[in-house]
DNA sequence: GTGAAAGCGCTAACAC
DNA sequence: GTGTTAGCGCTTTCAC
C-alpha cells in the first residue's frame, strides 16, 4: 500500500485531475458520481485517485450540498441502557441509510440540552432527535421547528409542540400496573423518581417531564376508579443519587404507615432501591412488592424474578430515525403515527396482600 | 423572539456586515472573537448578529481552520454497558474541552470497523478513539496512523502498533482470579466467550483479540503454577447469541467432567450463563461457582451477590479522550503511560470445593 | 462529454 | 483597526 507515512497536504481532486490529466470539473464528477462522464475519463480518474489515494473532504462536500449526512441525537444519559438501546435503534437505522449519528449527552439538565442543540445546528446536521430533559422547557426544540430542520422527539413529549414524537403512553401502562396493585391488595403504593423539580410533590403540580406526570395521573386514575385515597405522601421525586436514593426508600418502607409496594421509575432507581430493600431485610415479595420501570435482562436474574414494565425501547429509537430521515428527504409523515405500548410482565415481585393485612 | 418560521436562506456573515455596516472580515472577526476589533464595531457587529439570529457555520469555519473540534468514536457495542460506561467517560471529557463526538457502532465487526475510521476521516474528525474489533487485522488503524491523525486505543490493543492504549492488564487479573478459584478447589473451570474464531479453541491458538489471549494465558499460567493441567475443552469460544450461549452451559455443566466453575467473558454474556445455570435448576455457588468480567450494579442483586472482576472502565474512556486531545493539541504524550488495574470483586459466587469432591 | 469559472461561508494574508 | 483579496475543496452553472 502506497501509504506515504509524513505526507502533510491532502490530495484533493485538483491532484486527481492533474494525474488523470482531465479539468478538476470532470474528476469531480468522476469521483463525487454525478453529472456526465465517460467511461473512458472515469477509468482514469478513479485509477488516479487509487493511485493517488485520494479522499473526499466530506466537510468541503457538505458546503455547497447544504447536506452532511449526519443526525445529532441528544439524550440524557446514555450510560443508562434504555438510552443505549435506543440510542442503538437510531444508530443502526442511520447507518442503512447512509447517515452517521453525532451524540451529545445532556445529564438531563436542560442548559446543556439548549446548548447540545446549538452545537448540533451550527455543525449542520441534518436534522435532530432530542430526548428532552424537560416537557416544559421548550423553546429551543420550538426554535428547530421554526428554522425547518427536521426534528423528532424521544421518550417523552414537549409541552404542546406539534412534532413527532415517538414515546409510549405513560398514563395507559401506569393505570393498568396500578389496577394490578390495588387488586393485589396494595393502598400504599409509593413511587420513587429521580425527578429535579422545585419543592415535593402536590397534587396536581406542574410537572418538568410529561412522562412522570401521565404516570402519576395513571395512578390516580386506577385509585379514583377502585374508590381509594391516592396517597401523595408516596409519591417521592429529586431521589437523586444511590445514596439519596436508598434514604428515601428507607422513608418510605419504615413510616408509621409504610408503603406496602414500590414503583421504581427507571431501572437505574431500581437497584438502588432493591438494594435498600434487601439492607433493611425485607423480603420481596412477602413483605415488600415490587415494580419497575424497564425490562432489563437481569431483572430476571434476582430473587424473586422482578415484575417489569417493558418498552420497546429499541423500536422507538428505530422509529425515530426512520422518522427523522423520512422528513429529511421530505417525504411526508408516515400515518398513522406509530403507537408504543408498554406491557407490564408479571413475574414474582408482587404479592398479595391480605384483607387483614390492609386493614392492619 | 424574531424567529421567522420560513427563512430559507441561512444568515451569514456577509449579512452581519452589512447590517451593522462594517467589512465582511470585520464582522467575521468580531464573531469569530479572533484578530483586532475595536469595542465599538464589536458592539455593532454582535448586535446585529443577535438582531438577525446569526449562527455561524461550523462546517466552513472547519474547513479554512483544519480542525472541526469533533472527535470521532468507534465501539463494538454501545448497548453493552461496559462501552456505556466507558463512551460517558469520552463524552464528558471531550466536551470539558470543547470537543463533539460521533459515535460509530461496528456490532465487533472488521469490515464495518474499516468502514466506520474511513468516515470518520474523511468527515476530517480531529482524532479517533478505537476500540478494535480485532487486534490482528489492523491495517485501517495503522493507516490513520500513518496519515498523521491523532488516534488512541480503547479495551484492546492492536497487535505490534505503537500507539497509545487505554486497557486493562488482563493477564494479570485472569491470573489471580485463576488462583483464586484453584484455591477454592476448582480443576475443571470453564471459561465462555463470544469472541468469533474460525475453529474452536486449541492451545496456542492465535487469537484475534488480545484481551480473550491474555485473560487464557493468565489462566494457563495460573495452572501451570499450581502443577495443574489446564482444561482446554472447556474453553468455549463462539458463544454468539443468548440462546447458543445457554447451550454451551449447558454442554460444559453436563458433560462427563464437568465444569465446577465457570467464568463468563463479559457482563451481557454473563446473563445467559447464569440464567442456564438457574434453568439446570443448579445452585450457585453450591452445585456451581461462578465469577464474570465487569462490575455492574445489578451484580449486587442476584442471591448470591456475584463475585466479579471490575475494570475502571468510565476512567480508561476518561484517559482515552484526554489523551487524545493532548495528541490532538500536538503535547508529548503524558509519561508514564496510565495503567489500568482490574480488582477481583469476591462476593458469594464462588464456593469451597471440597478435596473429596475434587476427586470425585 | 467536457472545461472554465463562479460560488458555498468562512478564515487568513496582505495592504493601508 | 480596518478593508481587500485570496483561498479551503468541493459542486454547480454555463458555455462549447
Amino acid at each position: 500500500m502506497s501509504s506515504n507515512g509524513s505526507r502533510r497536504r491532502e490530495i484533493t481532486v485538483a491532484d486527481v485531475a492533474r494525474a488523470a490529466q482531465v479539468s478538476k470539473a470532470q474528476a469531480a464528477r468522476a469521483l463525487g458520481n454525478y453529472g456526465a462522464v465517460s467511461e473512458e475519463v472515469r477509468g482514469r480518474v478513479l485509477a488516479a485517485a487509487e493511485e493517488l489515494s485520494y479522499r473526499p473532504n466530506e466537510l468541503a462536500r457538505s458546503m455547497n450540498t447544504g447536506k452532511s449526512n449526519t443526525i445529532g441525537v441528544v439524550v440524557g444519559d446514555i450510560e443508562n441502557p434504555h438510552f443505549g438501546l435506543a440510542t442503538r435503534g437510531i444508530t443502526d437505522t442511520a447507518k442503512k441509510s447512509g447517515y452517521n449519528v453525532i451524540l451529545i449527552n445532556t445529564d438531563e439538565d436542560t442548559a446543556a440540552e439548549v446548548d447540545a442543540v446549538r452545537v448540533l445546528l451550527d455543525k449542520r446536521v441534518d436534522g435532530l432527535i432530542v430526548a428532552p430533559a424537560s416537557s416544559v422547557a421548550t423553546r429551543h426544540l420550538q426554535s428547530v421547528q421554526d428554522s425547518g430542520r427536521p426534528l423528532v422527539l424521544l421518550d417523552r413529549n414537549a409541552g404542546p409542540m406539534d412534532v413527532e414524537t415517538m414515546a409510549v403512553d405513560m398514563a395507559d401502562i401506569s393505570h393498568e400496573s396500578t389496577k394490578y396493585l390495588l387488586q393485589a391488595g396494595h393502598r400504599r403504593i409509593a413511587f420513587i423518581s429521580t425527578l429535579r423539580t422545585e419543592s415535593s410533590y402536590r397534587a396536581g403540580m406542574l410537572l418538568d417531564s410529561s412522562q412522570i406526570a401521565d404516570r402519576l395521573e395513571g395512578m390516580q386514575q386506577a385509585y379514583r376508579e377502585g374508590g381509594f385515597d391516592f396517597p401523595v405522601d408516596l409519591v417521592r421525586l429529586n431521589a437523586g443519587d444511590a445514596e439519596s436514593i436508598r434514604r428515601v426508600t428507607r422513608e418510605v418502607l419504615l413510616m408509621p404507615d409504610p408503603a406496602t409496594a414500590v414503583v421504581a421509575s427507571d431501572g437505574l432507581i431500581a437497584l438502588s432501591i432493591v438494594e435498600a430493600i434487601q439492607e433493611l431485610g425485607l423480603a420481596i415479595p412477602a413483605d415488600v412488592s415490587f415494580l419497575m420501570y424497564d425490562d432489563f435482562a437481569w431483572t430476571r436474574l434476582t430473587t424473586p424474578p422482578l415484575t417489569v414494565i417493558a418498552q420497546p425501547v429499541y423500536n422507538m429509537g428505530v422509529a425515530a430515525a426512520k422518522a427523522l430521515i423520512r422528513q429529511i428527504q421530505g417525504l411526508p409523515r408516515r400515518t398513522p403515527a406509530p403507537k408504543f405500548t408498554a406491557t407490564l410482565i408479571r413475574r414474582g415481585s408482587v404479592g398479595i396482600r391480605r384483607a387483614a393485612e390492609v386493614r392492619k
